[in-house]
This record gives structure tokens, C-alpha cells and sequence, in this order.
DNA sequence: AGCACGCCGACT
DNA sequence: GTCGGCGTGCTC
């Protein structure tokens, strides 16, 4: 029997679904994964069919009333990961389907529709049944090339795109092909064509030049690429039908030939340390299994051979391949490369990107076309088929956790779909999440290393302890350490480049005494303390625990105690003062646009157009810089102290970024803190030693990836309101949670306001994912939102907002 | 999410 | 007596 009930979800923050009739013209098109329009309520929304049923206990059901593409955008496989992110992240199926495909456009969305008028003449062919595909039919036949919006005001909405898809199918019409005005020779016989030219030559010079234009493209051109592209003026056209030896035609242009490009990577020349780790990965490619694989690669070693040489080898067995890279436009060293080396079958998901070349790609992955994909977390959704393998590269970069609904990890997304799939993936870093890597060493994860190569040296890290110069140089705030100008001076006079860079997140939100570098911490848990200057105090953002600020440091009791931080306008003051005529770049959000600080980046690595780069964290990632001797960081306490628990290791990560740009040369880092574990392992590129010491810390807490955390934030415009919606909140959860979960706050945000709207954050800490996610379920069924309040529930959250 | 329904205060 | 504030709940 057939099935006539469809379950459909909407991108709603419901976890609710939807019966519906499928009418009879939709019953071919409408199948599981399907994206369809529905009414619901006086709407009309796309949703998403997840099941197909025979019957439903409910009465008086509307029908679907139109299918949005040809075939459905998900298979099985993604139905199943899609409904398995929604379960894990608490959101809807729905908006987890939503956010999986590219937005803003569907398949005919604004593409031209033309009769193939071979196929289909006046009186319709009596095979043509349904009212609506004559409807369709008689209406091109009419009027030409329409596009399919304005086939929509003419026969109304209703099932018109599965009418046309039909169409489509039985080969009456083309979607996306303009049909075009076209020039065209009447004469084919090319010495024909040439007495024709000398004739004219004299009389008539650009009609002459038509013809041989013409000639020279194989006798037809499109009327309006003439005047475009050879600048032939109307007339001259005119002029030359007259005498009959061009003739005006309406034609479809050649359907787009199909882009058969595979390309296998060329053999690769691999050093000796190279091959090894390299061979590692081939073999568990070939045992076509699930498997994680953690490539952890020495700084100053190159990932990228030995990513090419994994592709082709699952290209080879047939296989698709997904690349993920973080913040796209950033990391274009390696994309260029593998761009290059991939070719055509490659779809790089650009975030420059427009809607419809974005959705074009993704049919061509979809339709099987293309069997590589490369781009930020959302590629991870990417309908590639027959996956052998995810790559993700710099696994540990956090843009990988989405910020906003759906709020998924597309590293975590990636281990789930290779399992679905039996796939591979492989996490590429020089310095790995403590979670990758702790998956690593319990054997979940299997772990390849790829040492330096023996001529490359790293970097000479020296560690500048900034306390001291406090003692000595009394009053005035000293930014630059004699050291470091020295060295700067040295890099200078030398031809040499220089770097410095800044860290502005999280500037000024601690408090620091300026003697001894003391910044107050929570003695609960583990972070340093906000510094709230209306309520002149200190808040703990996870548990809420908020002393007075200090009048005197506990540890020195010196009494300056300062804001930490320093700002990048001081530093390029500085600069200028004690180097003269020196150029200075400064890179970061407040002097240049996003798309230009790239661009500029690269003028200064390549150009040498400055002495000195002075920038933010956007310089941090993936940038070459061959003519940089010395690499400086200002002030490394203003990651340090950043009122998180990964702290420590997102100062590790930073630092190992900064430096993989390096051939060689000078790393100096500016601490008040070089007791502290990420500093000294640093400064040995010792990154096991790092892991393992604050593995052990993190333990103590039940920190990840020890233990899991969910973070409940609840904003609104109304202080009092927020408060006791999040109290009402976390009293319940202690009261359901008992001894399962540790309930930490509420408590005042990160960032306690946020364009007028007051936060507050309630955190979940305990053993188990699966326990947490089912308190807060149980707690969200209880308690909705209420008075003006809204909730957001961030699970794995990266981001302590 | 939207949109309607509904139940209380300031107006013709 | 109505108009409209937004709090609550439903949408197949």
C-alpha cells in the first residue's frame, strides 16, 4: 500500500512534528529527507519530511502543497546525524536540517525555465495528463523563457515546482537554460565565407568584421554577447540580415556540459619522517573502517603532503572526502594548495560565497559531481556521498563550535558521521584539544605523530618576566622590556621583520596587582575572578562567587592594583616613540575590515611594506612570514587570565600558532606569569609536558575532558526578572540533579549586558553528557521561559560567554 | 518562530 | 462601554 501521511518538521524551536496528506501529483516526489511546503497555521513554511505513514489517528489533516526539489536533500544517513546533533545539542530536527543546508535559496529558486521546443509542439501530446503540467506547458508555449518566480504569479503556488520537475524528467523543458537570441551564419562553407568578407571589406568594414567574428566561433553567437564582448552594434546585425547571409534565431544554448575533471593527485614527494607517519594513515584508510586518527604534528613540521596523500588514497578506493578548515578565509595557505592540487572535482566552500554559487556547489556535491569538500563547520554537513574520510585541520580552533542554534561541534559532528558512515577521520593540530587528546591516550582515538624535519629549526622562545622591571623602574608603566627593544633594534638594523602581537580579548576584566602579577581566582573554581567596575567587584562567572575588589594585593600586599590588559593604541605609541621612522602595521577589527586585513597581511609577508606588524589575533592564524626573525608577545597574562577554565591551553594553542608562522628565528613572550605551566612548557615546545600537567589539574574539578558541562544562559531586559527565572532554574536542577550533576550559580555572565539585555549563566558540571542533557530536559518540560526572559542551552560550550 | 486568543488598564 | 498592552499556547 501506498503511503499518503508524511511527518514533517519545521526549522521551529519545537520539538513537534507535523502530519500531512501528500496529494496525489506530489506522491512520486515527496519521500523521506524531502523538503516540502506546508501550511501551518496561516503560514505557509518549508519543513522536512522525516517519515512517510499510511494513516494517523488525527482528523481533518492539511495536505503539502509543493516539494521544493527534484529529489530529496537528505538521505538516510544524514537523517539519522541530523536528528542525532538535534538530540545531543537540544535543539530541533528541524532547524538542525535547516542549518544543514546552504540557506537563502532552493533548487529552481531563480532559474529560467524554457520549453525544449524539439521535444514539443502545438497541439500538446495527449500523454500530457495532469491539468496543471498543460497548464505549465501551454504557458511557455505562449510566452518563451520564463523564470519559474514569475511562473508562480501566473498558475499560483501550488505543487508547481514538482509540476515542472516532472516536466523536466519527461524532457519537455530545461530548468536554469535561458533560451537566447542568437546570430547565425547562413553560410557554413567557410571559402563561401571568406568571398562574402572581401566583398564587404570595403563598403561595409563592420559588417565585414561580423561575419568573420562569426566565422571564427564556430557560426553562431548569442545576440547580446556581440555587443558585450565585440562591441558589434545592432545595426550591423540588421545590415547583414537584410542581406540575408545572417540570420536572428531563438535558441537554448548547449546544456552544460558535464565537468568530468578527475584528477588523482600527482605521486608526492615525501621526506623520509613524512612517509612514515604517512604510511600510518594509509593503512587505516585501507581497512575501511571507522577509526579517529589524532595527526599531531611537531611545530614547524607541514601537515599538508601528508593530508594530499590521504585524499588521493580515498579518492582512489572511489570514495568522497570532506576538508574542514577553520574561519575560511585565513587559513588560504592550505587552501590554495589543495585547491590546486584537488582541481575541479573540489568544491570550496568560500565564505565570499553568494547564495546561488553556494547552492550550486552543493547540487553538484549532491548530484555526486564534485567529491571533495572544503570548508569551515558547516561543511560537515556536506551531502557527499560514499565518505572515506573528514579531515579537520587545527582541530583545536574553536570556530568549530557554532555560537548560535544549532550550537553543534563540528569536530564532535564529524567523529559521529564517519561512524555512520565507516569513515575515517583524521584531526590535524601541532597542539591538540586537551579532549582530542585525552581521547587519544585512553585509545578512543588513535595517535600519529609527525616530527620536524631535521633542517628546520624551531624558534628560540625566551621568556621575559615583566614583574621584575616593575621593582626597579618605580612608577612608569613600561610596555616594552629592555630585552625585547633590544632585540627589536638588533631585527631591525639587521633587513629583518618583526612581529608583535596582542591579545585584546578579555582586556580589562581582571584585576592584576602590578608588583607581583597577582590576579584574584576563584577559589571553587579554578578561574580568574571578573572585575565588575559599577559594583566594584569581583565576580565568578561559573559558580557566582563575588568578593569586593581588593584594596591591597593578599599575595605582596602592594596597593597597585590595575585593570590587566593593555590596549594596542599604547603599544603603537610606544613603538613610535622609541623607534622613530620605523613603519608600523597595525592589524586588528578597529583598523581594518575583515576582507582587508588579509590582503594587508599578505602585502607585508610578501612585500616587505613594514618594519614592524603590530596586530591582533587575526594574525595568529595560518600566516607565513619568511622575513620575520622576531616574534613578540606583549603580554601573554591577558590570555592567561581570561576567566575560563581552558585558559591555559588556548594560551598554549595561540602561542603554538603564532610561532608555526616562523622559519626559525626569535619567539619572546611578555608574562607576568612565567611560573605558569602553559609559559614554561611553551618556551620547550614541549606539548605532552603542557597536556599532561593540566590533564591533571583539570581532573581535580572535573573539568572537561574529564567530565562534560552544559551552560544554561538566560538574558532580558529586566535584572530582576533574569535573577529569579535563573534561580527558580537552578533550584530545580539541584533538586532533580541531586548527586549527578554539580550546579554551579547562577551567576553573572561573562559579559553581563549585551545590548541591554542582562545575563545570566547557571552551569551544569558532572560525569556524563547524557545525565546533564537529560536534567536540563526534564527542567525545560517543568519551567518555560517566562516574563521576557529567554533561554539558551549551549552543550560542550567553548565559548565561556 | 509567528500569530491569535485572552484578560486587564486608559481612553472616546 | 471599547482599544490595545503583551503574556500564553498552538500550529498537522
Amino acid at each position: 500500500m501506498q503511503e499518503k501521511i508524511a511527518q514533517v518538521v519545521f526549522p521551529l524551536p519545537t520539538e513537534k512534528y507535523f502530519s500531512y496528506i501528500i496529494p496525489e501529483t506530489l506522491s512520486q516526489r515527496v519521500q523521506r529527507g524531502s523538503r516540502v511546503w506546508a501550511p501551518l497555521g496561516r503560514r505557509l513554511l518549508t519543513g522536512f519530511v522525516t517519515d512517510l505513514n499510511q494513516e494517523t489517528e488525527l482528523s481533518e489533516l492539511k495536505s503539502i502543497s509543493d516539494v521544493l526539489e527534484p529529489y530529496p536533500p537528505f538521505d538516510q544517513q544524514m537523517l539519522r546525524l541530523t536528528r542525532w546533533v538535534a538530540e545531543y545539542y537540544l535543539s530541533s530536527w528541524g532547524e538542525v536540517l535547516n542549518s544543514a543546508l546552504p540557506s537563502g535559496v532552493h533548487f529552481g529558486g531563480s532559474e529560467y525555465l524554457t520549453l525544449r521546443k524539439a521535444k514539443l509542439q502545438h497541439p500538446l501530446p495527449k500523454t500530457i495528463e495532469r491539468e496543471k503540467h498543460q497548464a505549465v506547458l501551454e504557458f511557455l508555449l505562449q510566452k518563451g523563457t520564463r523564470s519559474l518566480s514569475g511562473l508562480e504569479k501566473e498558475l499560483g503556488k501550488e505543487a508547481l515546482y514538482a509540476t515542472v520537475y516532472d516536466l523536466e524528467q519527461m524532457g519537455y523543458v530545461a530548468i536554469g537554460i535561458r533560451e537566447e537570441r542568437m546570430v547565425r551564419l547562413t553560410e557554413n562553407d567557410p571559402a563561401k565565407l571568406k568571398q562574402q568578407i572581401d566583398a564587404l571589406k570595403k563598403k561595409a568594414p563592420r559588417q565585414a568584421h561580423l561575419l568573420q567574428i562569426l566565422g571564427e566561433n564556430g557560426g553562431q553567437l548569442v545576440a547580446l554577447h556581440l555587443k558585450r564582448k565585440w562591441g558589434v552594434e545592432a545595426d550591423v546585425v540588421k545590415g547583414l540580415e537584410k542581406k540575408g547571409l545572417v540570420e536572428l534565431c531563438f535558441e537554448e544554448p548547449e546544456t552544460s556540459s558535464s565537468e568530468k575533471d578527475v584528477q588523482t593527485v600527482g605521486e608526492l614527494d615525501l621526506s623520509p619522517t613524512q612517509l612514515k607517519t604517512s604510511q600510518q594513515i594509509e593503512q587505516a584508510l585501507a581497512e575501511g573502517r571507522y577509526q579517529t586518527i589524532l595527526l599531531q604534528s611537531s611545530p614547524g613540521a607541514d601537515r599538508t603532503p601528508l593530508y594530499l596523500q590521504a585524499i588521493s588514497a580515498v579518492l582512489r578506493q572511489g570514495k568522497g572526502v570532506i576538508i574542514l578548515v577553520p574561519e575560511i578565509f585565513l587559513s588560504a595557505r592550505l587552501f590554495e594548495r589543495l585547491r590546486t592540487a584537488l582541481g575541479q572535482q573540489t568544491a570550496v566552500l568560500h565564505s565570499r560565497l553568494s547564495d546561488a554559487e553556494r547552492y550550486r556547489l552543493w547540487r553538484q556535491v549532491r548530484e555526486g559531481r564534485k567529491r571533495v569538500v572544503i570548508g569551515p563547520r558547516s561543511a560537515v554537513f556536506a551531502p557527499v556521498a560514499n565518505l572515506g574520510l573528514i579531515l579537520v585541520d587545527e582541530e583545536q580552533d574553536p570556530s568549530y563550535k557554532c555560537e548560535s542554534s544549532p550550537r553543534y561541534h563540528a569536530r564532535d559532528v564529524a567523529i559521529v558521521r564517519a561512524k555512520m558512515a565507516e569513515a575515517v577521520v583524521l584531526l590535524g593540530s601541532a597542539a591538540p584539544s586537551l579532549e582530542s587528546y585525552h581521547n587519544a591516550s585512553t585509545g578512543k582515538f588513535s595517535l600519529c605523530r609527525l616530527p620536524r624535519e631535521a633542517n628546520s629549526p624551531l624558534p628560540k622562545v625566551t621568556i621575559v618576566d615583566i614583574r621584575s622591571l616593575r621593582s626597579t623602574k618605580a612608577k612608569k608603566r613600561t610596555i616594552l622590556s629592555p630585552l625585547l627593544c633590544e632585540k627589536l633594534n638588533t631585527s631591525l638594523q639587521q633587513g629583518k621583520q618583526a612581529v608583535l602581537f596582542q591579545n585584546r580579548r578579555g582586556y580589562a576584566t581582571y584585576l592584576q596587582c602590578s608588583q607581583c602579577g597577582f590576579v584574584p581566582q576563584c577559589q571553587n573554581c579554578q578561574v580568574s575572578l571578573t572585575y565588575h567596575r559599577e559594583e566594584h567587584q569581583m565576580v565568578c562567572h561559573y559558580c557566582g562567587f563575588s568578593p569586593k575588589a581588593p584594596s591591597a594585593c593578599p599575595q605582596c600586599q602592594g596597593y597597585d592594583i590595575r585593570l590587566g590588559g593593555i590596549g594596542t593604541e599604547q603599544v603603537e605609541k610606544t613603538l613610535h616613540s622609541l623607534f622613530p621612522g620605523t613603519k608600523v602595521l597595525r592589524v586588528d577589527l578597529d583598523t581594518t575590515k575583515r576582507k582587508d586585513s588579509y590582503r594587508r597581511l599578505l602585502q607585508f609577508a610578501q612585500d616587505n611594506r613594514a618594519d614592524i606588524l603590530l596586530g591582533t589575533q587575526m594574525i595568529a592564524k595560518g600566516m607565513d612570514f619568511p622575513n620575520v626573525g622576531l616574534l613578540a608577545v606583549v603580554l601573554a597574562d591577558s590570555c592567561l587570565n581570561l576567566s575560563d577554565f581552558r585558559a591555559a591551553e588556548k594560551t598554549f594553542h595561540l602561542l603554538t600558532q603564532l610561532t608555526s608562522g616562523l622559519t626559525g628565528g626569535e619567539v619572546i613572550v611578555q608574562t607576568y606569569s612565567s611560573g605558569n605551566w602553559a609559559i614554561r612548557y611553551f618556551k620547550n615546545h614541549n606539548f605532552d609536558g603542557f597536556a599532561h600537567r593540566e590533564l591533571a589539574d583539570r581532573k581535580q574539578l572535573d573539568y572537561p575532558p574529564w567530565g562534560r558541562l552544559i551552560s544554561v544562559i538566560f538574558q532580558g531586559k529586566a535584572p530582576e526578572d533574569v535573577v529569579s527565572v535563573a534561580q527558580d532554574y537552578a533550584q530545580f536542577l539541584r533538586e532533580v540533579a541531586s548527586k549527578r550533576a554539580q550546579i554551579l550559580g547562577p551567576s553573572q555572565a561573562y559579559r553581563g549586558k549585551v545590548k541591554g539585555a542582562f545575563r545570566w549563566q547557571i552551569l551544569l558540571r558532572g560525569k556524563s553528557s547524557k545525565t546533564l542533557r537529560e536534567l536540563v530536559e526534564q527542567c525545560n518540560h517543568r519551567l518555560k521561559g517566562r516574563r521576557g526572559v529567554r533561554m539558551t542551552v549551549d552543550v560542550d560550550p567553548v565559548e565561556m560567554m
